[in-house]
DNA sequence: ATCAATTAAATTGCACACAATTAAATTGAC
DNA sequence: GTCAATTTAATTGTGTGCAATTTAATTGAT
């Protein structure tokens, strides 16, 4: 009686929203044995990633490029100087906000870390052109999607 | 000192994984001015396309499509049949399995959520086709990620 | 028929993710 | 200089998502 044939905008597996959905759990899940040895989360992966590149950075700072606001990377931030990756220390210029920075064992991590991306892609079965192509689409599919939600203010 | 220029397989923007994280955030923020007014999150409204394929189904069956367990799936159903959207019922010729059905409202649901993907569509600006091609790629990458996974065993 | 596997959900504990509110520091208009 | 906006994090509350354990029901080997 409630049968979808007449309706198959609604099969959740036409749907494209629905692959990103789940292929974005299946790399977290595929990161998992990576990263378990290092007693990172993929998020605080994402994090390091960004320290690695440039040290000493802002909350928000952080948040920009990840989309993440306070909410998720204060507690995120407090589990990695937990672990003992990252400094919390506030600005002495602007108490307000709290500066990032690597300890020793956070920057020591890094060489661990450099192969990661080569095994994952191995795991992809894909060539590098290939990833960086799909990787494009993708990313120009999600700046529609928050430029579209930015429009509707 | 802890530069990243010699590095760049670490660069946050060029991991594919990072824009298919990211992407599926920015797909759960653009459903939600639509689910909104229906009263449903994303995973929730996944959860109705399925009963609206095919309804009467068991948790197993609703979590296998969507790789879920009922460790996310039962608190989920308990929000949607709070809502009044579905029943919870112990199948009587298994006790075991827990039988999701629809109600009325949940089944008369449908017929606001039919233009969704439509509307998402537009938001996305891209063609029937290109989504399609699209959402063609990231499955395959999806399955790869996941048939990996259980080599590992 | 009985009891050890097996199966299906539920439960518990931890870690995001996001909206909304709060708190503290800074800036700026006057 | 003072006080109202603004800015930066932190906090609170809700909702996933997943691993590991628990509970209850069923199956199967004997």
């Amino acid at each position: 009686m409630s049968e979808t044939r007449e309706t198959p905008e609604l099969w959740l597996h036409n749907q494209i929203c629905f692959a990103v959905h789940s292929t974005a759990h299946a790399f977290t899940a595929a990161y998992k044995p990576h990263l378990d040895p290092l007693n990172l989360t993929y998020p605080q992966y994402l994090v390091m990633l960004l320290l690695w590149e440039k040290d000493d950075q802002s909350v928000s700072e952080l948040g920009k490029p990840l989309f993440l606001d306070s909410g998720t990377l204060t507690p995120l931030l407090k589990r990695l100087q937990a672990t003992g990756y990252i400094n919390r220390t506030r600005d002495h210029n602007d108490e307000r906000v709290m500066r990032i920075t690597l300890t020793d064992a956070g920057k020591t991590l890094k060489q661990k870390a450099v192969c990661i991306p080569h095994e994952m892609l191995e795991t992809m079965g894909m060539s590098v052109e290939q990833v960086m192509a799909l990787g494009q689409d993708v990313r120009k599919l999600g700046q529609a999607l928050r430029s579209d939600a930015g429009s509707r203010s």
